[in-house]
DNA sequence: ACATCCCGCCAGACA
DNA sequence: TGTCTGGCGGGATGT
């Protein structure tokens, strides 16, 4: 494809259009195709319909600066640079990128889009080719290019009037974009590494965007910095123990009384608070606190202290602190910024407003903030909303009796470190600069360490119930969405889940990915859980803790000594319950009580386990002694692992709780590892969603002994059920047959649990469990119906008890994996080519 | 007019 | 010296 040039390079310097708007139809266009398609999991050269733009490559000089040489420049900005020498002067963001493909298809696609004419321009408009979603309803209407020849001219004004705006260019996007690129809850194992080059190209921007972004989501440890140009990827598992922390940090700061101060003071400007004799900000306590300025000292410190990371961190502490969790943006940038200084500077303020906003465009990225307006004497303005974890006492507590058994603990007040990292643990300073000095060793492997699966500190924030609640977040069912409301809180969380079914988001399964719901009495659960808890106090649990942790499990549950070490030997078998450990941690410090009492309804434990097919005999032992398995042998309703189909995945629902309180959300068939999407994102991409009613699934064909089921099909109408099930499957989670394929991942690992992700919490928005049906991809449902019943291994037969599975669907191999990228993507853009979509799932449906 | 924030210059840091 | 990094603010765009 790449290549096949097709398009003349005339009217590089068409005068008819501005800098501007060249860059900008440009950047813009470009950002939309890449974006789109690498929220699928798609690189550039997936996408189809560049071949009608992609250019002889020697035509061009590969190392002409695509918007500089080929659009004149500002003279104000490009201070004469006229020519390509002087162009080199400032950093060339490109010249870094492999050499090999100098000219990525986005690449190509900026400068051509940039250059071509305005009539092949507005052809392909007219096509749609470069309005992915926004113009949707335009394209829908404007197949008939015919007219659109005739009305050319007029086509090229509305190309100006269609000419994206500036939102789609947005640093907010764009971090939605970013973010759409990896898990939000990655797999314990994973190291996903983000190369901020290839990001760059691929979301089309300049890397300095994504140092902005990444900036930010560093002061939040979402991602550290391994090296030059790379950074990891660490996702949420850290988020509420970093915010947790900051919170902390944020009361010592006492930014509390400065925004009431500054309330009071109606927000006097700090000109005219000290003509009026008003106190200023208590500069001297937030910088003198502040994290890590005093670690630092010089221009380095004060630069650094300005940096995007810090102000980020003392905005969100802002939000922590606040009891409104609303923050204006004029009282966040008089508390965040050095006043003393800059006070009587309106330019600095300015600056520092603009940065705030940068950072509150990643925040809402993050679904963390969002943007309100608050009226107040003077008007209204802006502000902003914590909508992002609130109450961590309860995570405080799990962490506590997480930490005492895990030998974790974790430094909440340590002055961060040089780079505006928070200090989440002792042994993880993420920390860059000054950092290496400090960790001579390596810092590159401290910073693995510290994005290891195995890190001390994930399983900790995993105990945050607001924030890594993978599995279960009843409120979202029914409740608000993203907005854990202040009110939110762990109390309320437990309290309603005994209403509210519990909700187990998928995202993306692997290959061998096949869930099995399983009964099991309450009693079970809460010694489950316990169990569980004890086991995986955090998912380095099982790689640090399991020799003591594991023997207590493993004693209970009658395993061997070999079993147990097996079990330890293997642990990546259960990597993925990562999150269900540290549920099962806050869940133990909740629920142990309540269980006693009877009360208590328990969510879904989601544990993963490798196919038995494809385990050797130690995967398969480990699996079956493994601590992690809130299994009883031989109780009713319970379930132990070796009794369990040979499954990559499967879910374990205490039959007190039921399976009729049970959500599934099984994300668009992305690309596992590659990207994976929260439901929350999905809708705002406009995915479908398929929401299967307990009735719709009636049918399963699998076999549910544990559930009055007919026909050994599930009956998720448990008794006591209240709530029926709703299985929400994304169009590319189209189920499979359990193939040979199927079983046998690379690893034996699925990564469900891994992200699930307390997004669930948002889901409400976009999809309506509580409707039997909601967006319908009805070819989900089609296949689940007619998903073949999961065969089961002699152990099952041999189950003394009856159980209950729920067999998901499977996502594709790796061959069909780019199909269900295909038919993901085809679900952002319905109006893409449904036919083929049709066709594919169809033949899903078939195999 | 004000709110937003894109854009890229340019300088410090670093290899 | 070249590149990475990111502070910074002009100025364009949106409301």
């Amino acid at each position: 494809m790449e290549g096949t040039g097709c398009l003349a390079l005339k009217d590089l310097t068409s005068p008819r259009k501005t800098r501007t708007d060249l860059v900008e139809e440009a950047d813009s266009n470009n950002d939309q195709k890449a974006s789109w398609f690498s929220l699928l999991g798609f690189t550039n050269r997936h996408l189809p319909f560049q071949e009608n733009i992609f250019v002889d490559c020697t035509k061009v000089n590969p190392k002409t600066p695509l918007k500089n040489d080929l659009m004149p420049t500002a003279p104000s900005k490009q201070k004469g640079c006229s020519t390509l020498e002087t162009i080199h002067n400032t950093p060339i963001k490109h010249v870094d990128r492999p050499q090999a493909d100098p000219w990525t298809p986005t690449a190509n696609l900026k400068m051509l889009i940039s250059a071509a004419s305005p009539d092949i321009r507005n052809r392909d408009m007219k096509k749609g080719l470069f309005r992915p979603i926004e113009n949707e309803e335009r394209e829908e209407t404007s197949s008939d290019t015919t007219q659109f020849d005739a009305m050319e001219d007029c086509a090229t004004d509305e190309f100006e009037k269609q000419r994206p705006n500036r939102k789609l260019k947005s640093l907010g996007l764009l971090c939605q974009k970013f973010l759409a690129l990896y898990p939000d809850y990655p797999l314990s194992m994973e190291k996903t590494r983000i190369s901020l080059d290839e990001v760059a190209t691929n979301l089309g921007v300049e890397r300095r965007r994504i140092y902005d972004i990444v900036n930010v989501l560093e002061s939040l440890l979402l991602v550290s910095r391994v090296a030059k140009n790379q950074y990891c990827w660490h996702g949420r598992h850290k988020l509420c123990q970093t915010l947790e922390g900051l919170q902390s940090m944020g009361q010592q700061q006492r930014y509390e009384e400065q925004m009431a101060q500054l309330r009071e003071k109606d927000c006097k400007p700090p000109e005219l608070r000290r003509k009026e004799g008003l106190p200023e900000p208590q500069e001297g306590q937030i910088d003198h606190m502040d994290t890590e300025s005093d670690m630092t000292s010089g221009s380095a410190s004060k630069r650094k202290d300005k940096s995007l990371r810090i102000m980020s961190q003392k905005f969100v502490m802002l939000f922590l602190v606040s009891k409104t969790k609303i923050v204006s943006l004029d009282i966040a940038a008089k508390i965040l910024i050095d006043e003393s200084q800059d006070a009587a500077d309106h330019s600095k303020f300015k600056t520092k407003v603009r940065r705030l906003y940068d950072i509150a465009n990643v925040l809402t990225s993050l679904e963390l903030i969002k943007k309100i307006h608050v009226t107040e004497e003077r008007g209204r303005k802006p502000a902003f909303k914590w909508i992002g974890p609130v109450d961590f006492k309860h995570s405080s507590e799990a962490s506590q009796a997480a930490a005492a058994v895990e030998h974790v603990s974790v430094v909440l007040k340590e002055p961060l470190a040089p780079r505006p990292q928070l200090v989440v643990s002792g042994k993880q300073r993420l920390t860059r600069h000054a950092s290496f000095s400090m960790l001579p060793a390596s810092a590159a492997d401290q910073r693995r360490i510290s994005s290891a699966p195995s890190s001390p500190q994930r399983h900790r924030k995993g105990n945050d119930g607001h924030c890594v609640l993978p599995t279960f977040y009843p409120n979202a069912v029914k409740g608000g969405p993203s907005a854990p409301s202040e009110s939110q809180t762990e109390d309320s969380h437990s309290s309603s889940s005994q209403k509210q079914p519990p909700l187990v988001y998928l995202q993306s399964l692997p290959h061998p990915s096949v869930l099995m719901v399983c009964g099991s009495s309450l009693a079970d659960r809460g010694g489950a859980a316990q169990r569980s808890s004890e086991a995986h106090s955090s998912p380095t649990a099982v790689s640090r803790e399991t020799s003591a942790l594991g023997k207590r499990s493993v004693a209970k549950s009658g395993l061997s000594k070999e079993e147990e070490q097996t079990a330890k030997r293997d642990r990546t078998a259960f990597r993925d319950i990562v999150s269900l450990h540290e549920n099962c941690i806050r869940e133990k410090n909740e629920q142990e009580t309540s269980f006693q009492n009877g009360s208590v309804v328990s969510p879904a434990l989601i544990l993963t386990q490798p196919p038995k097919g494809s385990l050797n005999k130690d995967q398969a032992n480990q699996t079956r002694g493994c601590p992690e398995t809130p299994f009883r042998e031989g109780e009713p309703g319970r379930h132990s692992p070796e009794q369990l189909a040979p499954l990559s995945h499967y879910l374990y629902v205490p039959s007190s709780a039921g399976l009729s309180g049970l959500d599934f959300f099984l994300a668009a068939g992305h690309s596992p590892g590659s990207l994976s999407l929260s439901p929350s994102r999905l809708a705002s991409l406009a995915l479908q969603y398929v929401v299967l009613p307990s009735s719709a699934l009636s049918s399963f064909p699998l076999i549910a002994p544990g559930l009055s089921g007919t026909n050994g099909s599930v009956n998720f109408r448990m008794p006591g059920g209240v709530n029926p099930t709703h299985f929400l499957i994304a169009p590319g989670a189209v189920p499979c047959p359990r193939t040979p394929e199927c079983s046998s991942s690379p690893n034996g690992l699925a990564p469900s649990p891994g992200h699930l992700s307390p997004e669930q919490e948002r889901l409400p928005k976009a999809v309506k469990p509580e409707s039997p049906v909601g967006v319908g991809h009805p070819l989900t449902v089609l296949t689940l119906q007619q998903q073949p019943q999961t065969p089961l291994t002699p152990k099952e037969v041999r189950a003394p008890h009856s159980k209950t599975f729920f067999q998901t669907p499977c996502t594709l191999g790796s061959a069909a994996s780019s199909s269900l990228r295909k038919q993901g993507m085809r679900a952002q853009n319905r109006t893409g080519s449904s036919a083929q979509r049709r066709l594919e799932i169809s033949n899903n449906v078939s195999n």
